[in-house]
DNA sequence: CCAAATCTCAACCATTTGGTTAAACCAATC
DNA sequence: GATTGGTTTAACCAAATGGTTGAGATTTGG
């Protein structure tokens, strides 16, 4: 094996190229970058994967299987109360967000412009079923006074909109706040107590 | 005149590379497709703005100024609740994405890019005294009783995540939900209501 | 009305960039 | 230890893309 380190050389090219396109998304990426980034030759990225879209579509959906099921899942938990179905929603997608920063708005720019070759593949990773089943609990906790009685589409809306949206517009705000990165951070950090916060107080019948 | 429209060549070619830039961003538009788009020729693009980067840097100046001020504006308006200012923040930014689409995923897109170049002009477009001004406000309010005591930071961050990444992530949601285009427009223009809602039950003492 | 300035165009140029090739290399197997 | 298979490299290629040029058209203003 010519490749002395302890990964495989694919390996180290997938860790490379999702650096450099979830930085980059995929126009501004170059396989160069990648190269270098992996400290290979150009040409190896055309033996293992044979063109700059395939290595993106590997990348792409890595991240599309990443985030896809943290609803699903999180909805199918069984027990759990609505406020507490929610709470994990977020709870999970801070997690991953933790993680891997650049995930969100790497995603949201690929799949906006992908729109329909993607949309499809990311439909049929929806349970139906436990989306339905979430809506129902919605409507039975509501008419027995549990929660207030809301729009369950808008009520997950609003559970990943108040997660994940702070996290891509930070170096936004933190321009306009003036706000230090580390001043930044320790509000993102915060923003799982408060997100609780808002979901308790939207829910409170 | 050569121009036989009722535009100046320099403002139709502004109007083209908007549509191209904000759909595509910097690194996936083609100076080509922008002058298709206009309907002229290549060379006049170079012509009246020197280089891609000066043309996308008219564009992202002006996306940035639409922006900027709604903040600001807001916060400032004279004789308004903690409760009205907030939801004028949220009104607005529905104006300006119903208008304009793509804006906000364009603009947090570059952003991210060009961190360091463009977090100081936008933090130079903050009117920091109308948002200490208001950070007081919230703490009135909030002892007088008016209003729950909350953190302003948050308060901010909610409502503008509440109204912004819904649009942002339409393709997405409409993909796992499996809605038509309609049925999520119909999602969308239910917001303005829903983030008042959501407002509400947030401040209620 | 003519000359200077402005505008428009087709063809052309240089660089970047994704992709290829053919030879060398290396590790295991026969 | 020669053969074989996958692996790696440097050099090269073709297409795409941002940008230029120079000639001609059009407008402006003296």
């Amino acid at each position: 094996m010519p490749n002395t380190q302890e990964q495989t050389t694919e390996a180290t090219i997938l860790d490379a190229a999702k650096r450099v396109f979830l930085r980059k998304g995929y126009a501004a990426a170059r396989m160069q970058e990648v190269a270098d980034e992996a400290d290979i030759n150009k040409a190896m990225l055309h033996y293992y994967f044979r063109s700059k879209e395939k290595l993106f579509n590997v990348i792409l959906a890595e991240a599309v299987g990443r985030v896809a099921p943290l609803i699903n899942r999180s909805l199918s938990e069984p027990g759990l109360s609505v406020l507490e179905k929610l709470e994990l929603i977020s709870e999970r997608h801070m997690q991953v967000i933790f993680q891997e920063p650049h995930l969100p708005l790497f995603l949201i720019h690929e799949l906006a412009q992908r729109r329909d070759t993607i949309v499809k593949e990311m439909g049929e990773r929806v349970d139906q079923s436990a989306l339905l089943a979430f809506f129902q609990q919605v409507t039975e906790e509501g008419l027995a006074g549990k929660v207030k009685q809301v729009d369950p589409v808008h009520l997950i809306l609003n559970a990943i909109s108040l997660t994940v949206f702070p996290f891509v517009i930070g170096p936004i705000v933190q321009a306009m706040s003036g706000a230090s990165p580390e001043d930044y951070n320790e509000i993102l950090k915060d923003r799982k107590e408060e997100v609780r916060k808002v979901l308790r107080a939207m829910l409170q019948p």
